[in-house]
DNA sequence: AGCACAGTTGTTACAATGTAACAGATTAGT
DNA sequence: ACTAATCTGTTACATTGTAACAACTGTGCT
């Protein structure tokens, strides 16, 4: 039985489900305009990443009242993953524990997203051995 | 007068700059050879990459008796710029500093890399406050 | 009610990157 | 000199990055 494997993300996709992660439920104008800081799409760039990622089932959307809001279908921990794996392994060059430590001292996730973050690192350690 | 930034990496292109740092000079095969566990990529494709990034001045290659050779023409450290700035910034949320002993730590970088890239760093910092 | 405007959606496009096959040139072995 | 194995150059197709533009829709105005 296959089991869903967490998604490999590309940094733009990273970034729309940041915001979204902390206020699930968003038009592409909100999140758009949360991101125009940081990244400086024009609009349709941030609604053709957006719909994308619906077709690869990153996100969910739903009409409400006319306009569509979307929600993430992964969560934080999940989503970084990946991310933290390369990072970890590549550039740093940590073991699993300093990754978990490191994201301890750093604010960024909560215990339990730590905790989650742990699970699915040790998980994908395990896939990579049985191989 | 402008100056040549660092340059914005691939996770691919990453992949191969960091076989080359360990090691300057390597035909295609090489590189291919070191990177077979990480990436499962056919020849061609370690060639096709290697040859774009010839073109975008990322690696250089010399002709020896037949086969060309490659070389970065970035740094280690300045080749880790960005993709520590995403992960420190958008992931991590850690400020410079703990970025830098992050690495202290990690045993991934010599003292005088950790140097390099600090500098690097704050070059970048400034150029993004100016904007 | 009818119309203009602003914002939303859908469609289309083009460049860069990821991934690779294939054909032609070259080298090494026999 | 002939074949097998490599290497090089060329070409191709999918995905991602980035965006313009056209069509549609709700809203205020007259």
């Amino acid at each position: 039985m296959k089991k869903k494997m967490t998604p490999d993300l590309s940094k733009a996709e990273y970034g729309i489900l940041q915001v979204l992660w902390q206020n699930e439920k968003m038009s592409v104008r909100e999140v758009h305009d949360q991101l125009a800081e940081t990244y400086h799409w024009a609009y349709s760039t941030t609604k053709t990443m957006m719909d994308r990622m619906v077709k690869k089932e990153l996100l969910a959307r739903e009409n409400f009242h006319g306009v569509f809001l979307y929600r993430p279908l992964v969560s934080r921990p999940a989503g970084m993953v990946k991310l933290v794996q390369f990072f970890a392994d590549r550039v740093l060059e940590l073991d699993y524990g300093s990754v978990v430590s490191m994201f301890a001292r750093s604010k960024a996730l909560t215990a339990e997203e730590i905790e989650e973050l742990s699970r699915l690192l040790e998980a994908q350690k395990n896939d990579r051995e049985e191989k």
